[in-house]
RNA sequence: GGUCGAGUAACUCAGCCCGGUUGAGAGUGCCUGUCUUACAAACAGGAAGUCGAAGGUUCAAAUCCUUCCUCGACCACCA
C-alpha cells in the first residue's frame, strides 16, 4: 500500500564467487551489489545440471572472506540470469524464506538510515548503501571477480510519499495471527453466504480466494498518527500487553513501564469500525440496535484491506456478521479511461462539479454508475442537471395552478371506476414505478432504479400528464373539478418527490416543503408522532399499490398518445406550421376503441394542434390526406387540400412500408421453420404468429391508403 | 507470471447473471422545425448500431461456450 513500483534503468551486475579448493567460480547477478556483504548462501535448482556438482559445495565470499555454503533451492529460475543467486536473508524477502530453509544466519548489513552496519566490514561501516555499492563493485573489479555490468530495467520499490527507494530490512514487528480469524470468515461466507456481495460474481470469489491465502498480519507500522501499540516494557526488556497501561502495570508488578512507539496498521483500527463506533466494548443500546448493520457500500480495492477485516474481528468480538451486504461500485476513471490519482492530477474536484452543476445532478450521475468501471464525463451530470431543472418547472407549473388544491386530495378511491382515463393512466404508471424502483433499490440495481423514475417523471409526467391535464388544471374559473384536478396533479409530484428524494435530496425537499397539504400523515410512521416539522426525509418511502395498476387504462392511454405522436409526425414531415390546425379522421372498428378516442377528443384537439375530428367506423378520407396506420386496426388521415405534396407522401408511406415488410419476412422466416413451430414454447409461437397477422393487417390498410393516392 | 473485468450509435453508458417481450435502448451530439404563457438547461419530429473478430451450442444468441484481437484493473514479483 504505502510502496509504489517505478520502473526504472540501473545495472545488473554479475560477480564471481570462488569456490574454496578449486578453480572455478560460480557467477551471481545482482543489482544491489552492495547486499553481497550480507551473503550467507548462493542458491541454485536442485534440477540445473550445471551446478548438480557444487550443491554443498562452500564458496568463499570475497571481500569479506567468509565461507558461505551452495544450497538447492525450488526458487531458483534456471532459466534466469546464471541461475545461481546470492541468498541475503537480511534484506530480501526471498532470500529470507530461503534463509529459514535452508537455516541460513540472517547478516544485517544495512541499517534503518540506509547506511552500512558494522557487519558490512572494516571499509564499510558508515557508509551510504549507494557508496558501499560502488566500492563493492570497484573491490570486485580490483579482485578480478567482476565479470561484466549490463544495463537493465526493473522495478524499483519506492516511499509513496518521499519516493525514496526502500531497502528490505529485518526488523522485529507485530503481527496478528490469522488463521482462526480466517476461518470464521470463511465459515461465514459458507454456511450463511455472508456477507453476500453485489455483484456476486465475481467478487465473492475474489474475497474468499484472498482469504484462502491469508498469511498473518503485520500490524505494527513506525509511523507516529495511529492507535499505539498496547504493548509495554519493563527496564530489563520483559513486555506486557495489556488492555490499559494500569493493567499493565500490575502483570508487571511495576510502574516503570515504557510503552511501544509503533502504532497499529489504520485497517487495524479500521477493521473495528463497525462495533467500535457504536460503543463496544460496552454493550450500549446502540450496539444492541444497529449491529449487524445492512450493507456496506464500497470499492473493489477495499475488499481486503477493510471488508474482510471487518468480517474477522466482527466474528471474532462480535460473533455475528458486520454487515449482510456488501455493494461493490464500479471506479470512476478519468476521460481516457486512466484511474484518477493525485499525483497524476487527473482528478476531479467534487466541489467544482456541486458549483457547475449542482449537488443534487452530480449525486444522480454517481448513484447510477453500476460495479464496472465509468470514465467521467461532464455530459451525463449536465444530461441530470437539465433534470433537475425540469423538476423544478414542473413544480412550479403546479405551484402556480395550487390555489383550492391540497397533497392527499383528488383521487377518490370510492369512484375509481369515474377517474378519467389520462388519470387512470398516471396512477398505474406511478405505481408501476414505485414498484420497479423499489425493487431496483433493493436488488442494488441503482442505475435502473434512477432511469425508472426519470423516464416515469419526464416523460409520462411532464409531457404527457401536465399536458392531458392542462386544461382541467388551468381553467380559468375555480371549480371543484378545477381544485381536483389540480389536487391529482399535486398528489402524483409528491409521490415523485419522495420516490426520487433519496438520489436528489436537496431539490425534492426544498419542493416538498412548499407543496400544500404536506403534513405527518405522509411521515414513516416511525416519525409520525413528534417530528417537528414534517420533512420529505421522514416521509415513508411510497410502495406500489397493486390495485391501481391498470393494463387496460395504460394500453388505451397509449393508443390515444401514439395516435397523437402520428399527426405530429404527419405534420413535420408534411412541413405545417405549428401555428396551423388541421382537421382530423380517425377510424376504427372497433367500439371500444372509438370511445376512447371520443373521451379524448378535446386533448387530441390541443396536442395534435387540430381544428376538427372525425370518429368513424370505416375510414373516408379525401384522396388529398396523409395517413397513417395505428395498432389494432384504427386508422387516422389528415386531410391536406392543397397543401399536400402527393409524391413526399408516397415516400414517407414506402419508407413504412419497408419496415413493415422487412419485419414480416423475419417473423415469416420464423414461421417457416418447423424446428420452431416444433420445438418453441407454443405460446412464443402464437405470439410471433400474433405479430405477424397485426402486421399484415397494417400492411394491407397500407396498400390501400397508398392506392388511394395514386 | 497469476487472477479478473471491459469492447453495443459520433461520445458516455444501460441491457448480458436468468437466451425469445427492447420487432436492439438512454442521455449527449447531429439534422428539420418551433420562444405553442412550467421549462430554449425546453418542445415537436427525424437520421444513426451486421452489439470487438471468428467459430460453436440452440428452434432461437448482444445474452451461454471456445479461441483470438484491443484496452484496463488487481495480486504476486525475478535475483
Amino acid at each position: 500500500m504505502e510502496v509504489e513500483k517505478t520502473p526504472e534503468k540501473g545495472k545488473l551486475s554479475y560477480l564471481q564467487y570462488p569456490v574454496k579448493g578449486s578453480d572455478r567460480r560460480v557467477t551471481v547477478a545482482t543489482t544491489r551489489p552492495e547486499t553481497m556483504l550480507g551473503d550467507t548462501a548462493v542458491a541454485v535448482n536442485p534440477n540445473d545440471e550445471r551446478y548438480g556438482d557444487l550443491v554443498g559445495a562452500t564458496l568463499l565470499l570475497p571481500i569479506q572472506n567468509r565461507e558461505i555454503p551452495v544450497v538447492a533451492d525450488e526458487y531458483v529460475d534456471p532459466q534466469f540470469g546464471t541461475g545461481a543467486v546470492k541468498v541475503t536473508p537480511a534484506h530480501d524477502p526471498n532470500d529470507y524464506e530461503m534463509g529459514l530453509r535452508h537455516d541460513l544466519p540472517q547478516i544485517v548489513v544495512i541499517d534503518p538510515n540506509a547506511r552500512m552496519t558494522e557487519a558490512a566490514g572494516e571499509g564499510f561501516f558508515g557508509l551510504d548503501r549507494y557508496k558501499a555499492r560502488e566500492r563493492v563493485i570497484e573491490q570486485f573489479e580490483e579482485l578480478g571477480l567482476l565479470e561484466k555490468a549490463v544495463d537493465y530495467e526493473f522495478s524499483i520499490s519506492r516511499c509513496e510519499r518521499c519516493k525514496t527507494v526502500i531497502e528490505p530490512l529485518i526488523m522485529l514487528q507485530w503481527f496478528c495471527r490469522m488463521d482462526e480469524m480466517r476461518e470464521l470468515a470463511l465459515g461465514l461466507m459458507r454456511k450463511e453466504g455472508k456477507p453476500h456481495f453485489t455483484p456476486q460474481v465475481p467478487y465473492e470469489k475474489v474475497y474468499t480466494d484472498w482469504l484462502e491465502n491469508l498469511k498473518d498480519w503485520t500490524i505494527s507500522r513506525q509511523l507516529w498518527w495511529g492507535h499505539q501499540i498496547p504493548a509495554w516494557y519493563t527496564s530489563d526488556g520483559r513486555v506486557f500487553v495489556a488492555r490499559s497501561e494500569e493493567e499493565a502495570r500490575a502483570a508487571a508488578g511495576t510502574d516503570e513501564l515504557t510503552q511501544d512507539q509503533d502504532v497499529l496498521d489504520t485497517w487495524f483500527s479500521s477493521a473495528l469500525w463497525p462495533f467500535s463506533t457504536l460503543g463496544w466494548p460496552d454493550e450500549t443500546d446502540d450496539l444492541k440496535t444497529f449491529y449487524p448493520t445492512s450493507v456496506l457500500v464500497t470499492a473493489r480495492d477495499i475488499i481486503f484491506l477493510w471488508v474482510s477485516r471487518m468480517v474477522m474481528t466482527g466474528m471474532k468480538f462480535m460473533r455475528e456478521t458486520p454487515f449482510q451486504d456488501t455493494f461493490i461500485t464500479g471506479t470512476v476513471l478519468d476521460k481516457h479511461g486512466q484511474r484518477m490519482s493525485k499525483t497524476k492530477m487527473n482528478g476531479i474536484d467534487p466541489l467544482d462539479v456541486f458549483d457547475k452543476y449542482g449537488v443534487d445532478a452530480t449525486r444522480l450521475v454517481l448513484a447510477s454508475i453500476g460495479s464496472t468501471d465509468t470514465r467521467w464525463n461532464d455530459n451525463q451530470v449536465e444530461a441530470y442537471r437539465n433534470f433537475a431543472n425540469k423538476i423544478w418547472n414542473a413544480a412550479r407549473f403546479c405551484l402556480m395552478n395550487s390555489e383550492g388544491a391540497s397533497v392527499g386530495r383528488g383521487f377518490d378511491a370510492s369512484a375509481r371506476e369515474e377517474w378519467a382515463l389520462h388519470d387512470r393512466w398516471i396512477m398505474s404508471r406511478l405505481n408501476k414505478t414505485a414498484r420497479e424502483t423499489n425493487d431496483a433499490i433493493e436488488a442494488y440495481q441503482f442505475h435502473e432504479a434512477v432511469q425508472t423514475l426519470y423516464h416515469f417523471f419526464w416523460d409520462d409526467f411532464c409531457d404527457w400528464y401536465i399536458e392531458l391535464s392542462k386544461q382541467e388544471v388551468s381553467a380559468e374559473e375555480a371549480s371543484d373539478e378545477r381544485s381536483a384536478a389540480r389536487s391529482r396533479l399535486l398528489s402524483v409530484l409528491e409521490q415523485a418527490l419522495r420516490l426520487l428524494h433519496p438520489f436528489m435530496p436537496y431539490i425534492t425537499e426544498e419542493l416538498w416543503q412548499r407543496l400544500p397539504g404536506v403534513d405527518e400523515s405522509l411521515l414513516h410512521t416511525a416519525y409520525r408522532e413528534g417530528a417537528a416539522r414534517p420533512t420529505i426525509m421522514l416521509a415513508s418511502y411510497p410502495q406500489a399499490d397493486a390495485s391501481l395498476i391498470d393494463e387496460r387504462a395504460e394500453s388505451e392511454m397509449q393508443a390515444v398518445i401514439n395516435l397523437i405522436s402520428r399527426v405530429r409526425n404527419i405534420r413535420t414531415e408534411m412541413n405545417i406550421k405549428p401555428s396551423e390546425r388541421v382537421r382530423l379522421i380517425i377510424a376504427s372498428p372497433e367500439e371500444s376503441a372509438r370511445s376512447v378516442f371520443e373521451a379524448s377528443r378535446e386533448q387530441m384537439a390541443r396536442l395534435a394542434r387540430t381544428s376538427e375530428i372525425l370518429i368513424r367506423e370505416r375510414l373516408e378520407a379525401p384522396r388529398a390526406s396523409a395517413r397513417a396506420v395505428l395498432g389494432g386496426g384504427a386508422e387516422v388521415a389528415v386531410p391536406l387540400e392543397g397543401l399536400i405534396d402527393f409524391e413526399t407522401e408516397r415516400a414517407r408511406l414506402s419508407r413504412e412500408m419497408e419496415k413493415l415488410q422487412k419485419e414480416s419476412a423475419k417473423l415469416e422466416a420464423q414461421l417457416a421453420n418447423p424446428q420452431f413451430v416444433e420445438r418453441a414454447p407454443a405460446e412464443k409461437v402464437s405470439e410471433i404468429r400474433e405479430r405477424l397477422s397485426d402486421i399484415t393487417e397494417r400492411t394491407r390498410r397500407l396498400t390501400e391508403t397508398l392506392e388511394a393516392i395514386r
